[in-house]
DNA sequence: GTAACGGCCTGTACGC
DNA sequence: TGCGTACAGGCCGTTA
């Protein structure tokens, strides 16, 4: 399940592949992928530019010339690939965007929840879930003020709040797992009881674990794969995620797995202890 | 405003 | 073997 690191790999090799190539035509095989009417999507399309990619949270913005953005987000398990026209589709392309260059740029997604949003480049933050997202998780933008203020109000647990990207972007299950565990926070921690050292903690550790997998090109889990065909190798450096039963990398106790606001949730009863409030 | 939950999808794992 | 069912999960829209 792409999450952040997964997304910037992804904009990465787009960027090397189809940076600067000439769209032809396009075709969108499955309708409900796009916002609007497909043959729409598909005439403003042709004969464009694909300028260059950025990326804000789990969203792609893919740069058209003439003022388009394509605000590409993958949810589960979506992935881009380029093959030489001709090649046989894959039974879960859904969108293809023919290259002058001889080339497909192919959209693939198993469970096709991913979607396509083409708007005019500058109305990109008006689309559904970037309107309220929240800080991407670097060193400058999620900042301990910001995150003593949010988490200060919210009664929430922090396993679903790490979730809710309205209030830090990038995180999914597997990344917020992992850095709970990496914090030493308990899952079910409500989020206005942590303490101002383990918010530190925890923006550390969200900070560099980011940066970590996207070092590493992101996890592979399930279907995901990079823009190149590649899998990423930060599956290898997981500690919980997928770990349950097995021993806890730091005190040896076995990882358990349980259910919290309907997601599969990782982490150590040992070096995670639910505690009290600490009224700071 | 915030929080909780169903629905979207299909492949895989499991029980009988 | 084959069938049915539960489960996986990010995010949106709806409801409380």
């Amino acid at each position: 399940m792409p999450e952040l690191p997964e997304v910037e790999t992804v904009r990465r090799g787009l960027t090397e592949l189809v940076a600067g190539s000439r769209i032809k035509t396009v075709e969108v095989l499955y309708p409900k992928m796009v916002n609007l009417p497909a043959v729409d999507f598909e005439k403003a399309l042709q004969n464009k530019e694909i300028v260059k990619i950025d990326r804000r949270g789990k969203y792609l913005f893919i740069r058209i010339n003439g003022g388009l953005t394509i605000v590409s987000h993958l949810r589960m398990e979506g992935k881009y690939d380029v093959e030489p026209e001709g090649t046989p589709f894959n039974k879960h392309t859904h969108i293809v965007f023919h290259l002058t260059d001889g080339r497909q740029l192919r959209y693939n997604d198993t469970r096709k929840f991913g979607r396509m949003n083409l708007v005019q480049t500058g109305q990109e933050m008006m689309v559904a879930g970037l309107k309220t997202i929240g800080p991407e998780p670097t060193e400058k933008d999620l900042t301990l003020a910001y995150m003593t203020k949010v988490f200060g109000k919210s009664r929430k647990i922090i396993k679903p709040f790490l979730l809710d990207q309205s209030k830090i972007a990038g995180l999914g299950n597997i990344y917020a797992d992992e850095v709970l565990w990496l914090s030493k926070i308990n899952p079910k921690q409500p989020v206005n009881t942590l303490s101002l050292q383990e918010l530190k903690r925890l923006r550390k550790n969200i900070i560099d674990e980011i940066q970590r997998a996207i070092a590493g090109h992101g996890t592979t889990v399930h279907s995901y794969s990079t823009a190149y065909g590649e899998a990423g190798n930060f599956q290898n450096h997981l500690n919980v995620y997928g770990h349950q039963g097995e021993p806890c990398p730091r005190c040896g106790t076995p990882i358990e797995k349980i259910k919290l606001a309907q997601r599969g949730t990782h982490f150590c009863p040992t070096c995670q202890v639910l505690h009290g409030d600490h009224h700071e």
